[in-house]
DNA sequence: AACGCTATCAACCGCTCTCGC
DNA sequence: AGCGAGAGCGGTTGATAGCGT
């Protein structure tokens, strides 16, 4: 009930650039993290969650911001089919990408599912090329891949097959209950734990700071 | 020019996880 | 060990920009 309360009282809707300056100070003065007591002083209004939101998505620094690179959608795509819808990892291979970025762009350009829903009606000019390279991840025509793509996929390739067979090493067989390995849920907390740690320790590692000078 | 429709993305919600007591 | 508070995550919603008719 009291709760309730608060979180009436409590403001809503769209950041405005004073409350991002505000926000911006305390995060500055009461540190990355104390969400409770940020909201509390810095007299937003706004809840703990609300803030952490608007900091962690739009005022950290670093923050990259605009269309997606190819070969950053080219990434996603390849770790979504590893790690599912776990945003937050995903975001965290891209640097100065946050998941809830990660998220819409997998949800508006890649999910077919989504994009399938209905029928564009139009494509926006910017994003043609975008759309053209949809579900064609195997194939890579070759008047649309720079040489630095190809050493990213090169890379990419190599590592996720390495993962890949680690997986295999470990769990096989391959499918369980006729479903997919890697689209079973119950073993991606194995492969946050003990694979994607492995992988970008050693040999995962290397090939982490081969592809890094792309992105 | 006006309207309808779709794509986009910032923000919210509810759940789970983690940590301190 | 159990509980509560706070933080984090993924799914969903809603406002709005912009294109087609």
């Amino acid at each position: 009930m009291k709760d309730k309360e608060v979180k009436t009282r409590m403001k809503r809707g769209f950041w405005k650039p004073e409350e991002d300056l505000i926000l911006k100070n305390c995060v500055k003065t009461h540190g990355e993290g104390n969400w409770a007591t940020i909201s509390e002083k810095s007299g937003l209004m706004r809840s703990g969650k609300s803030c952490r939101l608007r900091w962690k998505n739009y005022l950290r620094p670093n923050i990259k911001r605009g269309m997606m690179s190819e070969d950053e959608k080219d990434l996603i795509i390849r770790l979504h089919k590893l790690l599912g819808n776990r945003w937050s990892l995903i975001a965290g291979r891209l640097p100065g990408r946050t998941d809830n970025e990660v998220k819409n762009f997998w949800n508006t350009h890649l999910n077919n599912k989504r994009s399938c829903r209905g029928k564009r009606k139009h494509v926006k000019s910017k994003e043609a090329n975008t759309q053209s390279t949809q579900g064609k991840m195997q194939e890579y025509p070759a008047e649309t891949v720079s040489n630095q793509e190809v050493a990213t996929k090169t890379v990419l390739d190599s590592w996720i097959e390495e993962m890949q067979d680690f997986n295999c090493s470990l769990l096989s067989p391959l499918t369980m209950n006729n479903m997919p390995f890697l689209e079973d849920e119950p073993f991606i907390p194995i492969l946050d734990d003990i694979v994607l740690l492995e992988a970008f320790t050693s040999t995962g590692k290397e090939a982490w700071n081969e592809i890094q000078p792309f992105l």
